[in-house]
RNA sequence: GCCCCUGUAGUUCAGUGGAUAGAACAAGUCACUCCUAACGACUAAACGGAAGUUCGACUCUUCCCGGGGGCACCA
């Protein structure tokens, strides 16, 4: 709709342009002008600010500009649009009919699944990496908002129409490793090994390099053994570690609703990295105090080590040499990476090295940034290191649920299933509603609040919905097209649900679920308030049949969103 | 010190150069025998500072102040 009536006003403009002499100023300018939606229910639905963006070169009064369009729109008459006004300072306001809203609404039913798809990306092939672990280290908070940011990108990516992939980068080989092998052989958890365990063991390793001149001999010894996969007592210690946390890991991000297509581990990726390093020095790195650098500093970054004096690759060339495989195995028009901010400065270095070695690396990748996790209020205790781990996070937010729910007559599995999937709506909406970009601040009563703008409002709004039109279906009401037209006034919430597609779309452009986030809870809210006004369910009401389309129109929405969000939809709570 | 990001109610966040800067939490008030109150209605409360560009700036530019990140063998 908002295409169609800017190309219509284009369309007059032109015509315009030709026909009056004082309009005749724009025919060669270049203008740019914006039918977008109206920021308040009192402004219409659709607004259009042409009219002050001409007066300027017109020297007219916008008013008067935007009056002289709309009588040209006027001309024919268009059943979609119910009114149109102009208002001070110049803006030009667009009501839907009521007719064009029911037809909407029924559109939205019958597409089902399917709505909110667009096709800005079709025939597009996208790779996108997230979640990488650092095998042998636990997966923490700062990676839960790798993973919900990651997996809800990479979902809107594909509803937009892109054919998508997604890859993990798992870190199996840095000197951190070695730490971890060393302490697991030291205190002899060969053994009985667990993920606790290495958790430990990577804690105490780090300790010991630090302060104990013999153990990082000995760690410095391990890593060379574990870079050059020498058959060892070592070696098979790092492999069981390895096998069992990259079972955690896939343990842990499928709990969080995301599977990958494919793997590439780092060992690969440093070998790759590590060639492709000596293989352009000193064309583009150079040699320096026994290692190997790339002069960042020439291109207006800074210089970093790429391929250490011990002979091995840093994770910068571990991401060139990622690069070239991924342009190895797939075929794909963009890749996208996302990970914390701290990398910001470093994948500059990656992109620029890459760019001289093959332009189109640099050109189809995009490296992109979440913002960092602090914390205020109560402190969440941490077993391993300084950061509290995803996994103890998301029990603590099931305990507070659990309470919650005490009242209620749910089965020990209802509860069980209700309360893991409330907990982690609620961890990842704490983590998607704001920009993706920044950091953010961990309030833990915050974070697991269940009230006002949170994921558990979002899932019990849906819950509602979801019962409502399970009551009309044992009161045998039909939801059907109803084509006489609504007897009350539009209710705000059936506008908004057209907005769906846009926010989909908004916040693949910018790269931030948040948009989405923020709209969903919106909607939501509003949905809350007319239910609080309209009993909807009531055969009396004159308004019945359009209540419920909208009710099912609302249900798929809200479901279809809460898909991309990557929070579980619930049939109760 | 240099480079990048950032600064909006008490707090946590929204806000395509345009119409009265929106929410949530906390505070205060109200409502609650009705499709689940993890709900609803209402009140009070904010653009770090200074210049500039513009018909118009929270939004763009510059400077200052505050916060975060990066700057050589960790990732």
């Amino acid at each position: 709709m908002r295409e169609i009536l800017k190309n219509k006003i284009k369309q007059i403009i032109q015509d315009l342009s030709q026909s009056e002499e004082s309009w005749r100023v724009l025919n060669s300018e270049d203008f740019s002008f914006e039918v977008s939606l109206a920021r308040d229910e009192k402004f219409g639905d659709l607004a259009s600010n042409v009219a002050m963006v001409l007066a300027g070169r017109l020297r007219q009064n916008p008013l008067a500009v935007a009056k002289i369009i709309v009588e040209k729109l006027q001309e024919e008459s268009d059943p979609r649009i119910a009114k149109i006004e102009t208002v001070l300072p110049g803006y030009i306001n667009f009501y839907f009919s009521k007719k064009y809203l029911a037809e909407e609404i029924e559109k939205i039913i019958k597409a089902e699944g399917n709505w909110g798809k667009s096709d800005i990306l079709a025939e597009k092939r996208y790779i996108f990496e997230h979640s990488s672990p650092n095998l042998f280290k636990p997966f923490h908070i700062g990676h839960l908002v790798n993973n919900s940011i990651g997996e809800s990108l990479a979902r809107i990516i594909k509803k937009c129409g892109a054919d998508l992939q997604t890859l993990s980068f798992p870190s199996d080989i840095s000197p951190g490793i070695a730490k971890t092998v060393w302490a697991i052989k030291e205190k002899g958890w060969q053994k009985e090994m667990t993920i606790e365990r290495i958790g430990q063991a990577y804690v105490s390793g780090v300790a010991a390099y630090k302060e104990d001149e013999a153990a990082k001999k000995e760690i410095d010894k391990i890593n060379e053994i574990l870079y050059k996969k020498e058959k060892s007592e070592e070696w098979e210690i790092y492999e069981q570690g390895k096998k069992m946390s990259l079972d955690y890991f896939k343990t842990i991000t499928e709990r969080l609703g995301s599977r990958f297509d494919d793997l590439i581990f780092e060992s690969e990726a440093e070998s790759r990295g590590k060639e492709l390093v000596k293989k352009n020095t000193p064309e583009i790195f150079t040699e320096s105090a026994g290692a190997i650098i790339f002069p960042g500093s020439k291109y207006g970054l800074f210089d970093n080590v790429f391929v250490n004096s011990q002979g091995f690759g840093t994770y910068l060339a571990k991401d060139l040499g990622l690069l070239e495989l991924k342009f190895e195995r797939f075929k794909f028009d963009n890749s996208v990476t996302i990970t914390d901010v701290e990398q910001r400065e470093h994948f500059k270095l990656v992109q620029k090295a890459g760019s001289l070695m093959n332009g189109e690396w640099a050109e189809k990748s995009e490296f992109i940034q979440h913002g960092r996790l602090s914390f205020s209020g109560e402190k969440i205790s941490s077993r391993l290191g300084n950061v509290p781990l995803a996994e103890d996070l998301i029990n603590k937010v099931k305990e507070k649920i659990f309470a919650k729910m005490e009242q209620q007559n749910f089965s020990p599995a209802e509860k069980e299933s209700i309360a893991e999937k409330v907990a982690i709506g609620a961890l990842k909406y704490s983590i998607l509603k704001s920009g993706a970009g920044k950091n953010i601040v961990f309030d833990f009563e915050k974070a697991t609040s269940f009230e006002g703008d949170t994921g558990p409002y979002l899932q019990y709004a849906l819950v509602r919905l979801n019962s409502v039109l399970k009551n009309a279906k044992e009161a045998q009401l039909e939801i059907e097209p109803d084509l006489k037209e609504r007897a009350s006034e539009i209710p705000l919430v059936e506008k908004m649900i057209l907005q769906f597609p846009l926010m989909v779309e908004k916040s693949f452009s910018d790269r931030s679920p948040h948009h989405l986030a923020n709209y969903l809870f919106k909607l939501s809210s509003e949905f809350s308030s007319f239910y609080a006004q309209t009993k909807i369910v009531d055969a009396a009401n004159p308004d019945l049949k359009n209540n419920l389309m909208l009710t099912k129109a609302l249900q798929i929405t809200l479901e279809n969103g809460l898909e991309l969000l990557g929070l579980e939809r619930l049939e109760r709570m």
